[in-house]
DNA sequence: TATGAATGAGCTTTCATTCAT
DNA sequence: GATGAATGAAAGCTCATTCAT
């Protein structure tokens, strides 16, 4: 998102839609100008190369990803609350977006350092917000001590992500209020019946 | 895993590593071949095709990891311990088989329709093996009944999986122990510190 | 023949030149394009495929023999001259293009099933040519009633081509007029000395 | 057709079908050994090479009908009823290997020099045999003498030849008996009805 | 004799990229 | 600014041939 899209916006979103079906290396730039309706030299205009036009799409995902993040933990003021609320904001995203959702999971997450260093700075990038939140919540001592928060934090983006990336797009019927409260009160709460609760026999 | 595996086996680790290195469609043949120190036709005379080669492996990689959860789940008897033992085998899995994670991940996960019906059997076979771990969990009282068993069995895989991509590939130092308790932790108690315990301020 | 053949005609020559010298199986699109003076890749950027080029070639090429059969039909008014037209229109043909001489005999006509239903279409149509000039004969009563029209005319249609193979494709030497001569009698006439002729002695 | 023919046969006769079917360049070694029901290796010990297993083929061919078109001109005296038995001798040899026909067609006579030497002798060796007896039956004055022998001949072989070819390969249908009475008819006689003879209408 | 695993040259095809218009 | 014909490197795949057993 750099100069005054001419022909940029159309050629972005017909990257981001055949990206996301094709993966990157079977997308085709043919195809990506004829989803925009414009030529093939003219996706070389606004973009120096593949690639580019491809960690374009990342690092612009990536951004709206962390502004509707961010937007949403702003509004809550304890850090439990911005906990939901960041859970809820990624996976509404990732409803919203199941294109970004796909390419995220399998481009950036699945390929260690294939991708250049652009990439792994936004993915510990956007990590980061959750770890802050975690520490914070240590700090306050609403979220336990114990947990380290560099695997807590990726532990909770990759369970959202893969739950998204599961009813999103494998499955076709899916009732999305339900999904996000199992998410929250499984990452939250954990599996486990609490331990005062008396386990009522399903009778 | 067909035939008295005469250059089977050679072929077959080449291709884990390469497939993990570059992903499906950047890997090439040639490299595979190089490295198995054999000629590109022989992984001809061994596997139909490049897909086939890979459909193969990624066969046998869930295989594996199946066979290794079943085995350590085998030895716990209450629900807890099981998936307790669970999560401590796919994690351990992912640690030795950090090649297998990632395709896993990023294939396998991460695409989405775009590969076979026949991975998509074998994702969802092993996603069972958690869920039915849940179901029984959930009937004898001991896992919360309100959580939507698909939604948590996916974000539990998905949890594990990321984390471990995060700590085996992207981190070169990494305390195993740690990382395993911060998972068992977060995904059987919650994030949230348990209610009735005083948070003792971190004096 | 199709687009406003930018690459299309050079590529075209030079196709029907090698594939008449080695055959569809044996030629090669590097060779194919060499001899065009482009590059490899602008074959494809032209044509679909080899199969499809090779294709494009024949339909073209019976499409040319009929058009010069047809135009030399209609010149003559009866039957037998007709007839006689059409052995010289061919054997012209197949003289100025022996090129296409050898690959009707050997791809098309030699080969049987192995192509694509569209040849198929192509050879039938250009006997029915044949076949309808005789059937009008026979009604007309100038051809003989007894003759099988569709074995008169493949056989027909077989003495001119291999006979036109034979001089213009393995001898270097040859005198055309005789040739014809000896085609139109030999076909018209028969071989054999009609029965009322006076065996003339060699004198 | 040269050592104590072991394993030979069956290879000949396997490689027959899998030529004819394929076509010289398309025909697989491993097609053949199947087969024959014999490792592939084995072809190699009896045959230097996938050509030279070809160029037997052809030779054993046109041998096999060469044999069979003397056999049944020996039996007659006169030479048109020697042309007649040649005729005769090759449609049935024709029909009882369609699969030589073929190759004979595409391979041998389709293909101008892209052959040895060999087979272009064994070509013209056959036709010299239809040669000799149109010039003995010019000396004689039962044939035409301003018909050119060498086109003459190869016209003959050419309309037998493609008219096979049409009915046994390309027709499931077909009449044996009405298609050597054409060609007979069509070849001594000629297609023209003769003139003396009153074209007596169909009634 | 017979085998079949192994080879690698060679082929078709794809596609990111360039550049004259 | 925009185009799309042309390119050629690179990849998957086939198969005649070899050779150790």
């Amino acid at each position: 998102m750099t100069r005054a899209l001419g022909k940029r916006l159309p050629i972005f979103e017909a990257a981001v839609a055949v990206f996301s079906e094709k993966g990157f290396a079977r997308a085709t730039m043919e195809e990506i100008a004829k989803r925009a309706g414009i030529a093939k030299g003219t996706i070389y205009y606004n973009y120096r190369s593949k690639k580019a036009l491809f960690l374009s799409l990342i690092e612009e995902g990536i951004e709206r990803l962390e502004t509707a993040v961010k937007r949403e933990i702003a509004r809550k003021e304890d850090i439990l609350g911005r906990l939901e609320a960041l859970i809820g904001a990624q996976l509404s995203f990732f409803e919203e977006h199941r294109d970004y959702c796909k390419i995220l999971l399998s481009e950036v997450w699945g390929l260690g350092n294939r991708w250049e260093k652009q990439v792994e700075r936004l993915r510990s990038g956007y990590i980061s917000i959750i770890k802050e939140l975690l520490q914070k919540g240590q700090a306050e001592g609403v979220i336990r001590k114990n947990l380290e928060v560099d695997t807590a934090a990726t532990a909770l983006f990759g369970a959202v992500a893969v739950a998204a990336l599961n009813a999103f797009v494998f499955e076709t019927r899916y009732r999305y209020d339900s999904i996000l409260q199992t998410l929250k009160d499984l990452l939250l709460g954990g599996i486990r019946e609490p331990a005062g609760t008396v386990a009522a026999p399903e009778s």
